[in-house]
DNA sequence: CTACTCATGTAAATAGTTACATGATTTG
DNA sequence: CAAATCATGTAACTATTTACATGAGTAG
Protein backbone atom coordinates (compact mmCIF):
# COMPACT_ATOMS: atom_id res chain seq x y z
CA UNK A 1 0.00 0.00 0.00
CA UNK A 2 2.88 2.48 0.54
CA UNK A 3 1.06 4.50 2.82
CA UNK A 4 3.78 2.91 5.98
CA UNK A 5 6.21 5.22 4.68
CA UNK A 6 4.23 8.06 4.53
CA UNK A 7 3.38 7.60 7.75
CA UNK A 8 7.04 7.42 8.93
CA UNK A 9 7.60 10.69 7.37
CA UNK A 10 4.96 12.66 9.18
CA UNK A 11 5.86 11.89 12.35
CA UNK A 12 9.43 12.82 11.83
CA UNK A 13 7.72 15.81 10.09
CA UNK A 14 6.40 16.65 13.32
CA UNK A 15 9.51 15.48 15.32
CA UNK A 16 12.75 13.43 15.42
CA UNK A 17 11.95 10.35 16.73
CA UNK A 18 13.35 6.89 17.27
CA UNK A 19 12.24 3.65 15.84
CA UNK A 20 10.91 2.77 19.45
CA UNK A 21 8.79 5.89 19.56
CA UNK A 22 7.40 5.47 16.44
CA UNK A 23 6.07 2.31 16.87
CA UNK A 24 4.75 3.72 20.10
CA UNK A 25 2.85 6.44 17.72
CA UNK A 26 1.33 4.04 15.89
CA UNK A 27 -0.15 2.16 19.03
CA UNK A 28 -1.68 4.66 20.02
CA UNK A 29 -2.15 8.57 18.32
CA UNK A 30 -2.21 6.17 14.77
CA UNK A 31 -4.35 3.68 16.20
CA UNK A 32 -7.08 5.33 13.85
CA UNK A 33 -5.91 5.60 10.70
CA UNK A 34 -2.68 3.49 10.71
CA UNK A 35 -0.77 0.78 12.36
CA UNK A 36 2.87 -1.16 12.21
CA UNK A 37 4.70 -3.30 14.73
CA UNK A 38 8.42 -2.27 15.34
CA UNK A 39 9.49 -5.91 12.98
CA UNK A 40 8.31 -3.51 10.01
CA UNK A 41 9.23 -0.42 11.37
CA UNK A 42 12.63 -0.74 11.44
CA UNK A 43 13.37 -2.10 8.23
CA UNK A 44 11.32 0.53 6.66
CA UNK A 45 13.32 3.10 8.66
CA UNK A 46 16.45 1.14 7.08
CA UNK A 47 14.88 1.92 3.31
CA UNK A 48 14.34 5.12 3.69
CA UNK A 49 17.57 5.91 5.35
CA UNK A 50 19.17 4.80 2.06
CA UNK A 51 16.82 6.62 -0.12
CA UNK A 52 18.02 9.58 1.74
CA UNK A 53 14.50 10.63 2.71
CA UNK A 54 15.63 10.25 6.63
CA UNK A 55 18.70 10.13 8.54
CA UNK A 56 19.75 9.47 12.16
CA UNK A 57 22.35 10.12 14.80
CA UNK A 58 23.41 8.13 17.45
CA UNK A 59 22.83 8.95 20.85
CA UNK A 60 23.61 7.14 24.32
CA UNK A 61 21.35 6.97 26.82
CA UNK A 62 22.79 6.04 30.15
CA UNK A 63 26.07 4.15 30.02
CA UNK A 64 26.12 2.17 26.78
CA UNK A 65 22.56 1.61 25.42
CA UNK A 66 22.05 3.16 21.75
CA UNK A 67 19.38 5.16 20.06
CA UNK A 68 19.08 5.97 16.79
CA UNK A 69 17.50 9.68 17.11
CA UNK A 70 15.83 9.85 13.30
CA UNK A 71 15.41 13.33 11.46
CA UNK A 72 13.15 13.73 8.27
CA UNK A 73 15.91 15.17 5.37
CA UNK A 74 14.45 18.04 3.19
CA UNK A 75 14.60 15.66 0.32
CA UNK A 76 11.78 13.24 3.03
CA UNK A 77 10.25 16.46 3.60
CA UNK A 78 9.12 17.23 -0.44
CA UNK A 79 7.99 13.64 -0.91
CA UNK A 80 5.94 14.02 2.54
CA UNK A 81 4.39 16.95 0.76
CA UNK A 82 3.53 15.82 -2.87
CA UNK A 83 1.50 12.72 -1.30
CA UNK A 84 0.03 15.41 1.36
CA UNK A 85 -1.87 17.05 -0.53
CA UNK A 86 -2.63 14.49 -3.58
CA UNK A 87 -6.07 13.49 -4.52
CA UNK A 88 -6.64 9.72 -4.42
CA UNK A 89 -9.68 7.93 -4.90
CA UNK A 90 -11.79 5.86 -2.26
CA UNK A 91 -10.35 2.74 -1.03
CA UNK A 92 -12.60 -0.18 -1.62
CA UNK A 93 -15.17 -1.29 1.59
CA UNK A 94 -12.77 -2.99 4.03
CA UNK A 95 -12.42 -6.87 4.45
CA UNK A 96 -14.53 -8.01 7.86
CA UNK A 97 -14.35 -11.27 8.83
CA UNK A 98 -18.00 -10.74 10.93
CA UNK A 99 -19.56 -9.34 8.23
CA UNK A 100 -18.57 -12.34 5.69
CA UNK A 101 -20.00 -14.22 8.98
CA UNK A 102 -23.23 -12.29 8.88
CA UNK A 103 -23.22 -12.95 5.25
CA UNK A 104 -23.40 -16.51 5.65
CA UNK A 105 -25.59 -16.89 8.63
CA UNK A 106 -28.62 -18.47 7.39
CA UNK A 107 -26.54 -21.46 7.81
CA UNK A 108 -27.05 -21.50 11.06
CA UNK A 109 -29.60 -21.17 13.79
CA UNK A 110 -31.14 -18.07 14.41
CA UNK A 111 -30.33 -18.03 18.16
CA UNK A 112 -26.50 -18.51 17.16
CA UNK A 113 -26.77 -15.33 14.55
CA UNK A 114 -28.13 -13.67 17.95
CA UNK A 115 -25.00 -14.50 19.93
CA UNK A 116 -22.97 -13.43 17.35
CA UNK A 117 -24.60 -9.74 16.55
CA UNK A 118 -24.52 -9.08 20.28
CA UNK A 119 -21.07 -9.95 20.63
CA UNK A 120 -20.07 -7.35 18.33
CA UNK A 121 -22.37 -5.27 20.10
CA UNK A 122 -20.84 -5.70 23.57
CA UNK A 123 -16.90 -4.91 21.83
CA UNK A 124 -18.22 -1.67 19.58
CA UNK A 125 -20.02 -0.37 22.31
CA UNK A 126 -16.92 -0.94 24.80
CA UNK A 127 -14.75 0.42 22.25
CA UNK A 128 -16.85 3.79 21.49
CA UNK A 129 -16.62 4.33 25.55
CA UNK A 130 -12.84 3.86 24.82
CA UNK A 131 -12.70 6.46 22.28
CA UNK A 132 -15.25 8.82 23.82
CA UNK A 133 -12.53 8.93 26.52
CA UNK A 134 -10.01 9.29 24.79
CA UNK A 135 -11.23 12.68 23.19
CA UNK A 136 -12.01 14.33 26.60
CA UNK A 137 -8.50 15.66 26.05
CA UNK A 138 -9.56 17.97 23.74
CA UNK A 139 -11.27 20.72 25.86
CA UNK A 140 -12.26 22.55 22.55
CA UNK A 141 -11.67 21.84 19.06
CA UNK A 142 -7.80 22.96 18.04
CA UNK A 143 -6.63 25.29 15.92
CA UNK A 144 -6.61 23.70 12.18
CA UNK A 145 -3.08 25.07 12.20
CA UNK A 146 -1.58 22.40 14.98
CA UNK A 147 -1.33 19.30 14.76
CA UNK A 148 -4.06 18.22 16.75
CA UNK A 149 -6.28 19.14 14.44
CA UNK A 150 -6.08 16.52 12.10
CA UNK A 151 -6.03 14.35 15.49
CA UNK A 152 -9.48 15.86 16.23
CA UNK A 153 -11.14 14.68 12.77
CA UNK A 154 -9.98 11.60 12.85
CA UNK A 155 -11.08 10.92 16.56
CA UNK A 156 -14.01 11.95 15.82
CA UNK A 157 -14.48 9.69 12.79
CA UNK A 158 -13.51 7.14 14.62
CA UNK A 159 -16.17 7.70 17.28
CA UNK A 160 -18.90 8.70 14.60
CA UNK A 161 -17.77 5.39 13.03
CA UNK A 162 -18.64 3.05 16.17
CA UNK A 163 -21.89 5.17 16.82
CA UNK A 164 -23.19 4.03 13.31
CA UNK A 165 -21.71 0.71 13.97
CA UNK A 166 -23.84 0.35 17.25
CA UNK A 167 -26.78 1.74 15.47
CA UNK A 168 -26.49 -0.71 12.70
CA UNK A 169 -26.20 -4.05 15.09
CA UNK A 170 -28.96 -3.18 17.28
CA UNK A 171 -30.89 -2.74 14.17
CA UNK A 172 -30.06 -6.01 13.05
CA UNK A 173 -31.09 -7.17 16.44
CA UNK A 174 -33.67 -6.30 16.47
CA UNK A 175 -34.70 -7.39 13.23
CA UNK A 176 -33.84 -10.90 13.92
CA UNK A 177 -35.45 -10.93 17.20
CA UNK A 178 -38.92 -10.12 15.13
CA UNK A 179 -38.68 -12.88 12.51
CA UNK A 180 -38.05 -15.07 15.24
CA UNK A 181 -40.64 -13.68 17.13
CA UNK A 182 -43.05 -14.18 14.13
CA UNK A 183 -42.10 -17.81 13.40
CA UNK A 184 -42.61 -18.30 17.21
CA UNK A 185 -45.96 -16.93 17.01
CA UNK A 186 -46.84 -19.09 14.27
CA UNK A 187 -45.68 -22.04 15.97
CA UNK A 188 -48.20 -21.54 18.44
CA UNK B 1 -5.79 -13.77 7.79
CA UNK B 2 -7.57 -16.83 7.08
CA UNK B 3 -10.70 -15.70 5.86
CA UNK B 4 -10.55 -16.41 2.37
CA UNK B 5 -10.93 -20.00 2.93
CA UNK B 6 -14.22 -19.68 4.61
CA UNK B 7 -15.60 -17.19 2.21
CA UNK B 8 -15.16 -19.78 -0.48
CA UNK B 9 -16.32 -23.12 1.65
CA UNK B 10 -19.17 -20.76 2.73
CA UNK B 11 -19.81 -20.17 -1.05
CA UNK B 12 -19.83 -23.44 -1.88
CA UNK B 13 -22.27 -24.45 0.60
CA UNK B 14 -24.49 -22.50 -1.00
CA UNK B 15 -24.18 -23.71 -4.27
CA UNK B 16 -21.20 -25.45 -6.56
CA UNK B 17 -19.19 -23.36 -8.54
CA UNK B 18 -16.52 -22.95 -10.81
CA UNK B 19 -13.00 -21.09 -9.55
CA UNK B 20 -14.75 -18.47 -12.25
CA UNK B 21 -17.65 -17.88 -11.01
CA UNK B 22 -16.37 -17.94 -7.28
CA UNK B 23 -14.16 -14.61 -8.72
CA UNK B 24 -17.48 -13.08 -9.56
CA UNK B 25 -18.85 -13.53 -6.08
CA UNK B 26 -16.27 -11.58 -4.74
CA UNK B 27 -16.44 -8.70 -7.25
CA UNK B 28 -20.33 -8.58 -6.78
CA UNK B 29 -22.04 -10.12 -3.62
CA UNK B 30 -18.90 -10.98 -1.64
CA UNK B 31 -17.46 -6.74 -2.33
CA UNK B 32 -19.02 -5.52 1.74
CA UNK B 33 -17.57 -8.32 3.20
CA UNK B 34 -14.63 -9.81 1.57
CA UNK B 35 -12.88 -9.51 -1.42
CA UNK B 36 -9.90 -11.59 -3.58
CA UNK B 37 -8.18 -11.71 -7.25
CA UNK B 38 -8.24 -14.80 -9.39
CA UNK B 39 -4.75 -14.91 -8.58
CA UNK B 40 -5.24 -15.30 -4.79
CA UNK B 41 -8.62 -17.69 -5.66
CA UNK B 42 -7.36 -20.36 -7.84
CA UNK B 43 -4.10 -21.32 -5.66
CA UNK B 44 -6.50 -21.43 -2.72
CA UNK B 45 -9.15 -23.87 -4.37
CA UNK B 46 -5.73 -26.64 -5.22
CA UNK B 47 -4.93 -26.37 -1.12
CA UNK B 48 -8.87 -26.09 0.03
CA UNK B 49 -8.74 -29.64 -2.65
CA UNK B 50 -5.81 -31.41 -1.28
CA UNK B 51 -6.81 -30.98 2.25
CA UNK B 52 -10.26 -32.82 1.08
CA UNK B 53 -12.89 -29.79 1.82
CA UNK B 54 -13.17 -29.44 -1.57
CA UNK B 55 -13.77 -31.40 -4.56
CA UNK B 56 -14.21 -31.27 -8.65
CA UNK B 57 -15.65 -32.58 -11.32
CA UNK B 58 -14.41 -31.12 -14.73
CA UNK B 59 -16.79 -30.02 -17.29
CA UNK B 60 -16.58 -29.88 -20.83
CA UNK B 61 -17.99 -26.39 -22.16
CA UNK B 62 -18.49 -26.28 -26.00
CA UNK B 63 -15.96 -28.53 -27.98
CA UNK B 64 -12.74 -28.56 -25.60
CA UNK B 65 -13.04 -25.75 -22.72
CA UNK B 66 -12.50 -27.41 -19.54
CA UNK B 67 -14.21 -25.78 -16.00
CA UNK B 68 -13.76 -27.30 -12.68
CA UNK B 69 -16.75 -27.31 -10.70
CA UNK B 70 -16.00 -27.31 -7.06
CA UNK B 71 -18.39 -28.55 -4.39
CA UNK B 72 -18.16 -28.75 -1.03
CA UNK B 73 -17.19 -32.30 0.90
CA UNK B 74 -18.72 -33.12 4.43
CA UNK B 75 -15.77 -32.54 6.03
CA UNK B 76 -15.34 -29.00 4.48
CA UNK B 77 -19.00 -28.27 5.59
CA UNK B 78 -18.17 -29.44 9.24
CA UNK B 79 -15.06 -26.65 9.03
CA UNK B 80 -17.31 -24.04 7.50
CA UNK B 81 -19.97 -24.49 10.27
CA UNK B 82 -17.59 -24.84 12.93
CA UNK B 83 -16.19 -20.93 11.69
CA UNK B 84 -19.64 -20.07 11.67
CA UNK B 85 -20.64 -19.93 14.68
CA UNK B 86 -17.23 -18.70 16.50
CA UNK B 87 -17.38 -15.77 18.55
CA UNK B 88 -14.56 -13.09 17.23
CA UNK B 89 -13.20 -10.61 18.82
CA UNK B 90 -13.40 -7.12 17.06
CA UNK B 91 -10.92 -6.14 14.53
CA UNK B 92 -8.83 -3.69 15.24
CA UNK B 93 -10.07 -0.32 12.97
CA UNK B 94 -8.88 -0.78 9.53
CA UNK B 95 -6.09 1.04 7.82
CA UNK B 96 -7.24 4.16 5.76
CA UNK B 97 -4.54 5.96 3.85
CA UNK B 98 -7.42 9.02 3.78
CA UNK B 99 -7.26 9.63 7.48
CA UNK B 100 -3.80 9.22 7.90
CA UNK B 101 -3.75 12.09 5.14
CA UNK B 102 -6.58 14.01 7.65
CA UNK B 103 -4.05 13.58 10.47
CA UNK B 104 -1.14 15.14 8.95
CA UNK B 105 -3.10 17.71 7.20
CA UNK B 106 -2.00 20.57 9.86
CA UNK B 107 1.41 20.39 7.03
CA UNK B 108 -0.77 21.44 3.99
CA UNK B 109 -2.99 24.66 3.68
CA UNK B 110 -6.79 24.62 4.51
CA UNK B 111 -7.47 25.36 1.22
CA UNK B 112 -5.77 22.00 0.44
CA UNK B 113 -7.31 20.10 3.24
CA UNK B 114 -10.78 21.52 2.14
CA UNK B 115 -10.39 19.80 -1.44
CA UNK B 116 -9.01 16.77 0.22
CA UNK B 117 -11.78 16.52 2.50
CA UNK B 118 -14.51 17.85 -0.67
CA UNK B 119 -13.02 15.05 -2.81
CA UNK B 120 -13.52 12.14 -0.88
CA UNK B 121 -17.11 13.78 -0.04
CA UNK B 122 -18.27 13.57 -3.75
CA UNK B 123 -16.59 9.89 -3.65
CA UNK B 124 -18.57 8.32 -0.75
CA UNK B 125 -21.80 10.11 -1.56
CA UNK B 126 -21.40 8.39 -5.15
CA UNK B 127 -20.72 5.13 -4.00
CA UNK B 128 -23.87 5.53 -1.11
CA UNK B 129 -25.98 6.34 -4.67
CA UNK B 130 -24.94 3.03 -5.83
CA UNK B 131 -25.22 1.07 -2.62
CA UNK B 132 -29.02 2.39 -2.25
CA UNK B 133 -29.84 1.52 -6.37
CA UNK B 134 -28.27 -2.20 -5.27
CA UNK B 135 -30.45 -2.72 -2.32
CA UNK B 136 -33.74 -2.09 -4.25
CA UNK B 137 -33.27 -5.49 -5.88
CA UNK B 138 -34.77 -6.11 -2.12
CA UNK B 139 -38.36 -5.04 -2.14
CA UNK B 140 -38.70 -6.48 1.37
CA UNK B 141 -36.54 -7.54 3.81
CA UNK B 142 -36.13 -11.80 3.02
CA UNK B 143 -36.95 -13.79 5.65
CA UNK B 144 -34.15 -15.07 7.94
CA UNK B 145 -33.89 -18.82 6.74
CA UNK B 146 -32.46 -17.68 3.06
CA UNK B 147 -29.29 -16.84 2.11
CA UNK B 148 -30.57 -13.45 0.84
CA UNK B 149 -30.57 -12.56 4.84
CA UNK B 150 -27.41 -12.44 5.15
CA UNK B 151 -26.81 -10.21 1.83
CA UNK B 152 -29.40 -7.70 2.99
CA UNK B 153 -28.32 -6.99 6.55
CA UNK B 154 -24.55 -6.65 5.37
CA UNK B 155 -25.66 -4.09 2.56
CA UNK B 156 -28.05 -1.70 4.65
CA UNK B 157 -24.43 -1.87 7.15
CA UNK B 158 -22.78 -0.85 4.13
CA UNK B 159 -25.40 2.01 3.26
CA UNK B 160 -25.48 3.27 7.27
CA UNK B 161 -21.56 3.27 7.10
CA UNK B 162 -21.02 5.42 3.69
CA UNK B 163 -24.34 7.50 5.41
CA UNK B 164 -22.02 8.02 8.43
CA UNK B 165 -18.62 8.48 6.28
CA UNK B 166 -20.65 11.41 4.48
CA UNK B 167 -21.80 12.45 7.50
CA UNK B 168 -18.73 12.96 9.48
CA UNK B 169 -17.04 14.32 5.90
CA UNK B 170 -19.83 17.04 5.93
CA UNK B 171 -18.93 17.89 9.64
CA UNK B 172 -15.05 17.96 9.09
CA UNK B 173 -15.91 20.90 5.96
CA UNK B 174 -18.02 22.58 7.96
CA UNK B 175 -15.21 22.94 10.73
CA UNK B 176 -13.08 23.95 8.40
CA UNK B 177 -14.66 26.15 6.75
CA UNK B 178 -15.71 27.87 10.20
CA UNK B 179 -11.94 28.33 11.21
CA UNK B 180 -11.10 29.39 7.91
CA UNK B 181 -13.79 32.21 8.04
CA UNK B 182 -12.96 33.40 11.32
CA UNK B 183 -8.97 33.99 9.84
CA UNK B 184 -10.20 35.81 7.65
CA UNK B 185 -12.55 37.69 9.76
CA UNK B 186 -9.83 38.55 12.30
CA UNK B 187 -7.73 39.86 9.39
CA UNK B 188 -10.45 42.04 8.21
C1' DC C 1 -13.08 -11.22 -37.88
C1' DT C 2 -12.97 -8.46 -33.88
C1' DA C 3 -13.90 -7.49 -29.41
C1' DC C 4 -15.58 -9.11 -25.19
C1' DT C 5 -16.27 -12.40 -21.83
C1' DC C 6 -15.26 -17.07 -20.13
C1' DA C 7 -11.72 -19.85 -18.11
C1' DT C 8 -7.41 -21.25 -15.57
C1' DG C 9 -3.35 -20.87 -14.12
C1' DT C 10 1.84 -19.02 -12.50
C1' DA C 11 5.48 -15.57 -11.11
C1' DA C 12 7.28 -11.86 -8.82
C1' DA C 13 6.92 -8.41 -5.70
C1' DT C 14 5.12 -6.07 -1.71
C1' DA C 15 2.93 -5.92 2.71
C1' DG C 16 2.08 -7.60 7.06
C1' DT C 17 2.15 -10.83 11.19
C1' DT C 18 4.21 -13.83 14.54
C1' DA C 19 8.03 -15.59 16.49
C1' DC C 20 12.87 -15.51 17.56
C1' DA C 21 16.77 -13.08 19.74
C1' DT C 22 19.25 -9.99 22.67
C1' DG C 23 20.44 -6.74 26.04
C1' DA C 24 20.03 -2.09 28.83
C1' DT C 25 17.49 0.92 31.96
C1' DT C 26 14.23 2.13 35.31
C1' DT C 27 10.93 1.55 39.03
C1' DG C 28 9.19 -0.57 43.03
C1' DC D 1 16.70 -8.06 42.69
C1' DA D 2 12.65 -8.71 39.99
C1' DA D 3 9.53 -7.02 36.76
C1' DA D 4 8.33 -3.75 33.47
C1' DT D 5 9.68 -0.98 29.95
C1' DC D 6 13.13 0.78 26.69
C1' DA D 7 15.59 -0.41 22.58
C1' DT D 8 16.84 -2.73 18.07
C1' DG D 9 16.96 -5.96 15.12
C1' DT D 10 16.13 -10.64 12.02
C1' DA D 11 13.63 -14.85 10.26
C1' DA D 12 9.91 -17.33 8.71
C1' DC D 13 5.56 -17.34 7.25
C1' DT D 14 1.10 -15.72 5.40
C1' DA D 15 -1.58 -12.68 2.64
C1' DT D 16 -2.29 -9.85 -1.18
C1' DT D 17 -1.49 -7.40 -5.51
C1' DT D 18 0.12 -6.80 -10.13
C1' DA D 19 1.74 -8.65 -14.04
C1' DC D 20 2.60 -12.45 -17.10
C1' DA D 21 0.67 -16.14 -19.98
C1' DT D 22 -2.57 -18.71 -22.62
C1' DG D 23 -6.49 -20.08 -25.03
C1' DA D 24 -11.78 -21.06 -25.95
C1' DG D 25 -16.53 -19.39 -26.68
C1' DT D 26 -19.87 -15.89 -28.14
C1' DA D 27 -22.13 -11.89 -30.12
C1' DG D 28 -22.20 -8.29 -33.38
Amino acid sequence: MGALKYAILGLLYQKNMTGYELTKEFETTLLQSWRAKHSQVYPELKSLTEKGLIQYEVKIAGNVLEKKEYSITEEGKNEFLQWAVKLNPIKPIPKDEFRLQLFFSSCIKPEERLLLLENQFTNHHNRLLELRKAIKKFSSIPPDDETEFGDYLVLLGAIMNEENTCKWLKKCITMCQEKMGIEVAAEN
